[in-house]
This record gives C-alpha cells, sequence and structure tokens, in this order.
DNA sequence: GTGAAAGCGCTAACAC
DNA sequence: GTGTTAGCGCTTTCAC
C-alpha cells in the first residue's frame, strides 16, 4: 500500500543544492516552481513546450548558472557527445593538421575530442581505444597499428571510422598518393630521367606499401628502371644516412617515402657536393614541412586536413543514421612542383 | 507502511541486462550471488575486501566481460578521470611533443585526454574550457589567449595548471628562453658580433614578451647595439619578407621569434646572395624543425616535451592533494650551436 | 503543454 | 568482510 504523502504541487521537498557545488537542473525547476523535466525539455526537446516556458527556463539558467551535467545524461541517455581519436605518433607532421581539423569538425557538431596516441604499437592502441570508448560514442583510428583482425572486431562493436586502413567494410577515408605518385614519377620522365629509386618507408605502415607499389607501378609502365633503397625509419637522419646507398644506384632522381627523409637525402647530396637539381632530382612525400628551406621541395601534397575533417563527418553520420555505411572515400593528391626537379643532368658522374 | 518483499537474501530481484548491452555491476553481482557493493569495491577498494572475493570478482568480471561505466561511476562520485588540454593551435611546431608527453602522463595516471584548440582565440578558448570541464577533472592551458581576469576565473573554479603565461597564483610550467637567449646573445658577441636584430614575433605571446625582453637585457649588459624588426606572423614568409628590413640595419646577426622565422630569414639572405654563417650569423627559438636543412639551424631549444609531462603531473597533483599550490615550475633552455652562426665578416658589406 | 515516477550504473555511508 | 540503502543529475515513458 502506497499512500503519497504529497497533497498538493511542489510541496515535496525538491534537493536543494548543498553549500557551493555546481547548480543542477532541480534549483532550476525550484526557482521556477514547476517539474525537472520541463526543464530538461527546455534544453534538449524545446518543441515541446510553449515558447514563453522555454524562455523562462534559459533565463533561470543563466541566472543560477546552471549547465546540464553531460555526465548524468550520458548515463541516462548513453550517449556521451565525444568521440576519441587515435593516432600512431603525434608528433608525426602528418598529424597535427589532421587533428586540428577532427577537433574542429566535432567541435563545430557539439562533440568533444579525446585523443590517444598509441607511440606507434597495436597493442597499446587496443587498450587505448577500449579504454577512451568508455566514455566516446565511436572512434576515428588514424594510421592503425592493430592486426586487421582486431580492427574489425573493434568495428563490429563500435562506431569506427578508419584513415588511411583500407580495411574493407568499416566506413574509410584513404590519401590516395598514388595519383601524386604517379605524377612523380611522370615527370621526373618527362625531364629526362630513366633510373630512379624510391626509398622506402616503414614496410609495416599502409603508406608505404601503398606508394611503394605505385611506384613500381608507374616505372614499369614509362618503362624505366627502379631501385629500391630502405631507410629503416622515416627521419632525416635516415634520409641522409641512405646517400651513398642512392647514389651508387646510378640513378639521376629519387622519390622518398616522407619529406624528412628527403630533406635528409638532400643534406647528404649537399655533403657529397652532389647540387641538387642539377646533378640530381629529388621529390618528397606529404608536403609535411612546409618548405623551411632556401631549397623548397618538390613534394606529394597530403590531404590530411581533408581527412581530419572528413573522417569526423563520417563518424558522425554514423553516429546520427545509426547506418553502418560501407563508405570508402578516397583522397587523391597532386604533386607539388617546386625547385629539386630538374632536366635528367647530362652525364652522371657524382663524388661518391 | 512499507512490507518488503525479501524474506530471504538474494530473493531480490535483481535488474538483468537485457538483450545485448554491455553487462553491468549487477550482472556480475547475480552471477556470484553476492551484494553490488563487493563487486564495486572489488575494484575500487579491493583492500577491503578478502582476496579470494577479489580474484572471483575479477574471475567472473572478465568472464562477462564487464566494465565497470566511467560515466555512472563520475556521477556517483564526481570525479570524471579525464583532464582537458587547450592549446591555441595543435600545428604549431611546438604543440605535437607536449601533447604527446601531456597523453602518456594522462595515460599513465590511467586518465583520458581531452584536446581543444582554441584556434588563437581567447573567446573561444575560453568556450571550450567550459564545455570541456563540465567532463574533466581540470585543464592544461597551454600559451593562453584568454586575458589574465579570464584565466584567473578559470583558475578559481576548477583546478588549472597553466604552460607558458605567468599568472600569479596559479600553478604554471613557464619555459624560460631568457636563459637560452641570453647564451646566443653571448655566443654572438663573443664571436665579435656588435650589431644584432631580433626579428619579433606576436606583440600578445607571452613568450616573445619574454624573449624580447630578455634580448634587450643581455645587449645591453654586453653593450652592443640591438635593433628590432617585427615579423607579423611567426612564419616562413614573414622571416623572408624582413629579410631587406634585417640587412639595413647594418646587423650581423639576427635572433628570431622562432625557427619558422629563421628559415624564412635565411631563404631571403640565399636570395640576396649573403652567404650564412659567413656573411651574417642566425639564432633561431625552439628547436621545432628538427633540423630538416642542409644547413642546420643554431637555435635554442624548447623543453616543451617536458613542459606537458610536468603540466599534467602538477595538474594530477593538484587533484590528488587537493592543495591549490601556486608552484611555478621555471624550465631553462639552452643554446644549440649548429651551423648557422660564425664570426662576424670583416666588411659589412651586403648585397641590397 | 506539463508533471510524476522510474530508471541509467555506480559509490558510499551506515549497519551487522 | 559484506549487505542495505540512498542517492549522483539527468531523461523519458506514461498520465492528465
Amino acid at each position: 500500500m502506497h499512500v503519497s504523502v504529497e497533497n498538493s504541487k511542489y510541496t515535496k521537498v525538491m534537493r536543494s543544492s548543498k553549500a557551493n557545488s555546481a547548480p543542477t537542473i532541480s534549483d532550476v525547476a525550484q526557482l521556477l516552481r514547476i517539474s525537472r523535466s520541463t526543464v530538461s525539455r527546455a534544453f534538449t526537446r524545446p518543441e515541446l513546450l510553449s515558447v514563453e516556458t522555454v524562455k523562462s527556463v534559459h533565463a533561470a539558467a543563466t541566472k543560477l548558472g546552471y549547465r546540464p551535467s553531460l555526465v548524468a545524461r550520458a548515463l541516462s541517455t548513453g550517449r556521451h557527445g565525444n568521440i576519441a581519436i587515435v593516432v600512431p605518433d603525434i608528433a608525426n607532421p602528418f598529424i597535427p593538421p589532421l587533428l586540428r581539423a577532427a577537433q574542429a569538425a566535432a567541435d563545430g557538431a557539439g562533440f568533444s575530442l579525446f585523443l590517444g596516441d598509441s607511440d606507434e604499437d597495436g597493442v597499446r592502441e587496443s587498450v587505448l581505444l577500449e579504454k577512451l570508448l568508455l566514455q566516446a560514442d565511436g572512434a576515428v583510428i588514424v594510421g592503425s597499428r592493430m592486426t586487421n583482425d582486431k580492427i574489425q572486431e573493434f568495428a563490429k562493436r563500435y562506431p569506427v571510422v578508419l584513415v588511411n586502413n583500407d580495411s574493407s567494410g568499416i566506413p574509410r577515408v584513404l590519401i590516395d598518393t598514388a595519383t601524386g605518385i604517379d605524377a612523380a614519377v611522370t615527370h621526373l620522365v618527362e625531364l629526362g630521367h630513366k633510373r630512379l629509386v624510391y626509398v622506402c618507408g616503414p614496410a609495416s605502415s599502409w603508406s608505404d606499401q601503398q606508394r611503394r607499389s605505385a611506384v613500381k607501378r608507374a616505372a614499369k609502365r614509362l618503362k624505366i628502371t627502379l631501385e629500391q633503397i630502405a631507410a629503416p625509419r622515416p627521419t632525416f637522419d635516415a634520409g641522409k644516412a641512405v646517400t651513398a646507398a642512392v647514389l651508387k644506384t646510378k640513378a639521376t632522381g629519387a622519390i622518398t617515402f616522407d619529406d624528412f627523409v628527403a630533406y635528409g637525402l638532400l643534406a647528404g647530396l649537399a655533403e657529397r657536393s652532389v647540387v641538387v637539381p642539377r646533378d640530381f632530382s629529388v621529390i618528397g612525400c606529404d608536403d609535411s614541412l612546409g618548405g623551411p628551406a632556401h631549397l623548397a621541395l618538390t613534394t606529394i601534397s597530403s590531404r590530411c586536413t581533408d581527412a581530419g575533417r572528413i573522417a569526423v563527418q563520417m563518424l558522425l553520420a554514423t553516429l546520427q543514421a545509426g547506418n553502418k555505411m560501407d563508405r570508402r572515400c578516397v583522397l587523391d593528391t597532386k604533386l607539388l612542383v617546386r625547385e629539386t626537379t630538374a632536366k635528367r643532368p647530362a652525364s652522371t658522374r657524382h663524388v661518391e
């Protein structure tokens, strides 16, 4: 038997926010002598209320300094209003512009962004995702280092968008360096080069696989000779270190995995008095260094800003529509001809 | 009158997780026929429980795939386990290493990191903070663009740690470029230079104010002439653009607001056939470009990795201790002598 | 158009 | 050591 203690509206003791803790929905309800539901609706579904009610609620809220608790809301609705973005290395120059665009896109839609750095480690990456997804509605995974199985598993359990990872069935945005690479090889061939080197990056990276095969394909198509040299890590020093090996191939031009390697190679060449572009042509990849050199590097654009924005947009669309769309968004790239490429030198004599 | 329906332990109907939604604390309690509190304690305060209970709970939890809901926990405790970091521009080379260290430090302590980019806008910055702090226990604010009053207001309401912002009473970590700048000026003077230029950065930035006054102080102390040239924005192009003005001062060496400006200046000098370091010496600031140039820039170290780590550590300490300590952590910097500085040229004739 | 009441999943006094 | 109970602040059926 339940006997109501309330005999009139609002005599019920409402929770009063004690001390100086943040005002709650009850405080504004109490001030206005209306129910908490109405206050709630004024913020989430104002169309259900009369305009004046909504107005007065907002007025009271700002007067009290009330802001809805996202945590309580999340507990109640199951939606957090957060998304997670996980990257292999924030310091990789490819990442900051992507992050910047992603953050802006998320913020614009009222979402907050969790950032995770996996430090190039697949296991760490999955642990991080597992943690962040406890508070996020979905994740953007950039250049994943996880196994394909693991990626698929995550995508099954959570809304996920991949960047630079062509794992089927999962919404993904891919930066197609192949188009740029193709233009790069064509450009060099048109300049008369007949023997080129590709300086590889990390074999585990999808990007390197893509770039490497694109270079090979273009070389075969244009019937020129292609050598490959491995730069263990994509760094300036690694690029410099492979200089001797590059010259030994007798090639007259090089395409490198990224701009760091390219700059390293440029430094190595300068040290050996090989003048670029007169004696040797160099093309980088990613346009990541913004040309801070007295010799502007010919390189391939990277579209990382677009990738960040689009990935977030795709994730938000998935969250709203609930439709697990298998969208595969490919962003093409362009060759940016600057100052490190020129006609093949008449003689191939290098100082070695 | 309340008649209990429970006549024996555990006959109470416990909430059963329906469908395939994530298992809750009730599920594992039910499986083990113990109370929810015990399960809760097994995770948060295991020392209160017998070892075997803890073990069995953990076993049951992993069997069910149970993970505590951070949201429910946050609602209950008022603690979120998140911290926010807000920066003026992720793409600023100073930021990614800082972010990387901050993320690692937060993650190591079991915290997740919200990232906000204010796009160099003080108002946007405060809105962002206001939003993120709804779900974070505190914030690290890097190179704030807010007014000092606004900063103080935030610090009053939330645990806050500042980076590169010397606002009194608030825990802060400052990268003291003054020590490096001082060494830079001394270095140039020892090389015989008697007339130097400082190429300024954004006047609103604390860093520029600090650097500018440090240069002035050192110049005065060493009794040499100092000119100032303003580079409107800290970019490569801006650095290049001020080259003529720099040369017009008849100075034989320059210290620039940051490395971007320095590289721009180097390019501008090369264009005018001024050979560095033979004819002119250049010192940058921040060591942000990692030396990707055939001419390695003499510059000043930045300690941004340390700053990120320490800022997060200070914030976490504040959260734990609850002590609003006014810690002011100053990180000194060093001059990194590389290849762009040399003895003052005998004659000061430049091509202009 | 607005109110009452029942959760969301967890923690934290307070009992025993 | 472990269980009971009462919230944390919000949303959301279901009434009226």
